[in-house]
DNA sequence: TATCGTATGTTGACGGTGCCTACATTCGCC
DNA sequence: GGCGAATGTAGGCACCGTCAACATACGATA
């Protein structure tokens, strides 16, 4: 049994080999050779799909997107009028701790300087859909005197900050309490439960 | 004029510069080799000061935390009772948003995975602080009938995240207005104006 | 069905990296 | 003044990303 020329869907198969290795190893032990190999593949082989490392994280990016933009949509799906910016602020941090190094990626300071035109809509899009859900929360009483800027600015620092503090070591607290999910929800509370 | 054999203060210099090619070009640019020939020093000179990349990195995160914690100081001495707060979160990310490599550092997964005691102590010591900073305004009157774990979470996360959400391209806004320092100041207010 | 351009994969090379070992020089202390 | 420790040098190893030259397979077109 000796393998084909021809991989068949090798770009497929890089991706989902990284995106395996990213969860397993961080970002930093992923090198296109070492995908190479594990897809018993030669060295050069995966420039042919993905012309530069950056490339490949760009694409790895692209799924992480959409990955959170589908979290979000079900999200959204299930929640009614008042508890919908609640259920995307959750869904975001609950999206971000289990795919922390996904998420690191979509930080890669790389990775948004070459970052595909695919990429940069899917992401303003994103954000859009945040202010979509603010401004709609505002027609219906919520902070409704407060600046729509202000209140976007300080919605998305909130969730990425709070999924970064519960996913990085630096801000990992030493005195780790178990009712961490609680503490999420309240702090989100703190935001959403007062003002209107 | 021929070189010494022997630098001198070699530590000292590396990192220095290793800071400086860290604001120019980004911690991904950044290698042993390279400031070895800034400096005009052997390849493995670096290697007698620093015996790995990440023990560079880690010496690195400690100057900047000193650095964010002399910030931290100055903004707290020129801030009466009930601002100390705003002061402190604001100084920090006035600090992020003018060390953006260095913060990055701090976020670097093998410098946490592999830092100092000494880093260690610092982080728990600043975030011993800012806890103390929290009890304090409570017992004035602040949210006095919150959970401080939560106050603290949520500090946290919202000048992380604010800080980050600044500096980071993903975030960037594409609509972005030049008051953002105003409105940086008002979406800290919208936590630290209410609940008293 | 034969052919030919293109997509995909291979091989080998180049310069860069972190890190190791063996050796050289200088510093500081007894 | 001498000697061990600290510091610097030289060379090499394995890995990396990337490039160029070459090989093979696929798919459309004649």
């Amino acid at each position: 049994m000796n393998l084909p020329y021809h991989h068949g869907n090798l770009r497929e198969a890089l991706l989902a080999r990284a995106i395996e290795t990213l969860s397993e190893e961080g970002v930093e032990h992923l090198s296109l050779r070492g995908l190479a190999r594990d897809l018993k593949v030669s060295h050069a082989a995966p420039l042919r799909h993905f012309p530069t490392k950056t490339d490949l994280l760009n694409a790895i990016a692209v799924e992480g997107v959409e990955n959170l933009v589908a979290a979000t949509d079900t999200a959204l799906a299930h929640s009614p009028g008042p508890a919908r910016l609640r259920a995307m602020m959750l869904a975001y941090i609950d999206w971000a701790m289990h795919n922390a190094e996904l998420h690191r990626v979509l930080r890669n300071p790389d990775v948004m300087r070459h970052a595909s035109d695919t990429l940069a809509e899917m992401l303003t899009a994103f954000a859009n859909r945040q202010k979509a859900e603010i401004s709609r929360a505002q027609e219906q009483g919520w902070r409704s005197d407060e600046d729509p800027a202000v209140l976007f600015l300080h919605l998305v620092s909130l969730t990425a900050g709070t999924a970064i503090v519960m996913t990085e070591d630096i801000y990992r607290d030493p005195v780790t309490t178990p009712e961490t999910q609680d503490k999420i929800a309240a702090s989100i509370d703190l935001f959403l439960g007062q003002g209107n």
